[in-house]
DNA sequence: TTATACCTACCAATCGTTAGGTAGAAATCA
DNA sequence: TGATTTCTACCTAACGATTGGTAGGTATAA
């Protein structure tokens, strides 16, 4: 079970960092989350770091994915756009958590480099999706379409946060309502 | 001296949660920002927090103060929405600190009740101005006056958060660019 | 016999916090 | 006025808890 044990501790510590941040991450209620010992996650990791560095990574890979199934699943881009705020929506509906990345871009000053380093590249899978289906689905020009798709995401990543901070997750879905009105996403 | 060294901590204190957040806010480095030992710090505030507490309430007195300033400075409510965005900008280029409120609602599980409850003040002060900034531009209908404000709230957070993950503060002027163009905000 | 997947037991650093002290200014009293 | 007390604004030194991390052991299975 030794691949077990490792993506226990990876699970385990995403939802972790996704409710207390990097900071709020620590081994041993880490560990009995998952049902070791603390030091026994030193077998799996080398450090904090290196740990916290390959949650992000797989929290970025997974986004990945599960954009890639949202266009594919999709009829058109519109409808999959429309369906983005969806990803951001099911960390609320999950014990009122945030975006990893959003937690760990307010901490950024105090984060390894490793762990900067795929906390950006979650920032650039969204905004490059988000370019790519508002483009195809031409909802602005081509030019326009990377600006708008940073503007969704930083959107996005602060109505979690204001929703989070009332653990009101129907506020969440009146901000994106609100967005739509607005002009900023499809309504 | 008494109360210049109570304004000298709140004051060190601000800063550093600006940047590091509640949890990396600690007694010691404070201290030594502010030219005294932790002990002593004690002598103007019960326990972290109370600290805590009097910094957030500190901190969304001066915001209304702002924008109570900003409204008298502008000649007509579009004007002052317009540069409403300027108030969050002035964290990102003092170090790269962000909004207080912003980094504390990440970390909203972790804060004690009396923390909690000036943060959210800050959001409703916010929140509160703009609808009402909104309502005499007659931006948008006075029914929407309200959702619209959290919108540009929530917006101006994520810009903010997002820039300073990047220690790029053109790119938040760039998301503010595309918010006024994509109607979220007056052009 | 050797590698795997843990464990116990500890370490040094850091954390919020407390006890108890002290120099000097201010207030009180003779 | 001068002596004495009290208060202000800090201090040193330590406490117990928690932190990331390490050294070295061990049961199980290949």
């Amino acid at each position: 079970m030794t691949e077990n044990s490792r993506e226990k501790i990876l699970l385990a510590a995403t939802k972790i960092a996704q409710a207390h941040g990097y900071n709020g991450l620590n081994f041993r209620d880490l560990a009995e989350d998952v049902g070791i010992k603390a030091a026994s996650i030193y077998y799996y990791f080398p450090s904090k770091a290196d740990l916290a560095a390959a949650v992000a990574k797989r929290y970025w890979e997974n986004a990945a994915a599960a954009l890639e199934t949202l266009s594919a699943e999709s009829a058109d881009p519109v409808s999959a756009l429309r369906r983005y705020p969806e990803t951001f929506r099911w960390a609320l509906e999950n014990e009122n958590r945030m975006c990893l990345s959003g937690f760990m871009a307010a901490e950024y000053d105090d984060l390894p480099e490793a762990v900067k380093k795929e906390v950006q590249t979650f920032a650039d899978v969204n905004v490059a999706w988000l370019s790519k289906v508002l483009s195809a689905a031409k909802v602005v020009s081509p030019k326009k379409s990377e600006p708008r798709a940073r503007a969704i995401f930083a959107a996005v990543g602060g109505a979690q946060l204001m929703a989070r901070s009332r653990s009101d997750i129907t506020l969440y879905d009146t901000l994106i309502s609100s967005y739509r009105a607005a002009g900023l996403l499809p309504a």
